[in-house]
DNA sequence: CGCCATGTTGACTTTTCTCAATACGTGTGG
DNA sequence: CCACACGTATTGAGAAAAGTCAACATGGCG
């Protein structure tokens, strides 16, 4: 009824998204310490390159990740060889879903990364026993799913510059987190991988690209960084579905 | 590494889809009489007739649904006046998701339906001292979000009949529920509204029902029911993304 | 009996994809 | 220091697919 892009951050909601562990540079996460502490203790602290496979689809499932630091990309191997990019991950983000014990999708470094790895067996048995930490991990999923849906809607948009513009908007919103309100976007992944992400073909990516700056709307600082400067041109793009 | 489609149903998952308060016909739900005793507390059984509005995107959002029996659309308004399905909600669906204090989505019958209205304050606090019965909302929303992970995965793909055959076999899976290995679909709502959920135009899914049809992969009884003629063929088609 | 929502079909337009050739650029090895 | 090679990105031309628009059919319900 009123507006449906992203307003504050008012607290207040139920299933809202919440941090999660310790973050690269110890904002407050919204957990206790003891909590934390309680993470800690089952989690093992790995610190990994750029581009190193983190688990494959099909393989057994036996931990859930958090992202401390760096970029990790989701995605998935299709019969045709096609690669679908699920998801990019970034600090904060948990991922590791699994289906019937085994993983549903490849996890990659994208650059060096330190995670968080929560043997699954521990991590539920003190779910299940701490109500207000796992209610941090709905919250979280629950955002993952709202943000999943989201996607979808993005994935329903037949022209690509709109749909990078939605995925700019997106990796903004991330960005903000740390940065507020700043019109630069970092864009750690390869253009592949966008393309992978939005359901493009890389050259149409690449097209987008060139029209969004044509347009004067974008701008590149260099190949993984970009500037709005049009902000709204750009927002009025995003929205028009 | 192995097969990446649906495999049986073995129970060893952490984060696995979990049947959620009790069903129409009283199949087992998973959940210990005590906690679905505690649920009927604070839910309230509520029953509407077919195309009735549940709540509007961007109202405030006082309550989580359990569908109990019927179908329920979850859906988006877009700026351009565009409907955009999010979901299809069946029997053991929840669904009320919300940010910042308000849906974002709007939700309405498709059947009659009978739902479990459950306050939002009140499921907040009993999950919270509940683990065993939060664990159980975490893995359905979990599944909910693999869910929509696949259907990022379907509005990928750019021809209409493939995507045509992902829903039937999605809504397929559903229906299994109930009736294993049935070759039967049923398809209660519109075809409107399954051109809205698949991103394509009325148009574009009634051509792509058409050329199913014309290469003998499905019939349709009625336009409500379609039964797959080509199990091997119509497989083929799902999974070649 | 007729209206209104829903669905069907055809002609034409728009858009992206595909394929392929070409450029860039970074790290390696000569 | 240069050259090469590989992954990545750009650009062009042609083909394929769905969208749009509009006319028409169907079907349930008052």
């Amino acid at each position: 009824m009123t507006k449906p892009s992203s307003a504050g951050a008012r607290q207040k909601s139920f299933l809202k998204g919440l941090p999660f562990l310790s973050p690269a540079a110890g904002q407050p996460t919204g957990l206790t310490s003891r909590q934390r502490e309680t993470l800690t203790r089952i989690a093992l602290r790995i610190r990994l390159p750029a581009r190193k496979m983190i688990y494959r689809a099909g393989s057994e499932a036996g931990f859930v990740f958090a992202v401390a630091e760096g970029v990790v990309k989701g995605y998935r191997e299709l019969p045709s060889g096609k690669r679908v990019v699920c998801a990019f991950l970034f600090p904060r983000d948990l991922f590791g879903l699994s289906e019937n014990g085994v993983y549903v999708n490849c996890a990659q470094s994208i650059t060096d990364v330190t995670l968080h790895r929560l043997p699954l067996p521990e991590l539920a048995h003190v779910l299940r026993h701490d109500g207000d930490l796992q209610f941090h991990f709905l919250s979280k999923i629950t955002h993952e799913l709202r943000q999943a849906q989201r996607q979808s809607i993005l994935m329903g948009r037949r022209d690509a510059p709109g749909r990078l513009a939605m995925f700019l908007a997106m990796m903004l919103d991330r960005a903000e987190s740390d940065d507020r309100h700043s019109p630069v976007v970092d864009l750690p992944m390869t253009k592949s991988d966008i393309a992978g992400f939005l359901g493009l073909s890389l050259a149409g990516v690449t097209r987008a690209f060139a029209e969004l700056e044509r347009d004067e709307l974008v701008s590149f600082d260099d190949a993984h960084q970009a500037r709005i400067l049009d902000v709204p041109g750009f927002s009025r793009l995003v929205a028009a579905l």
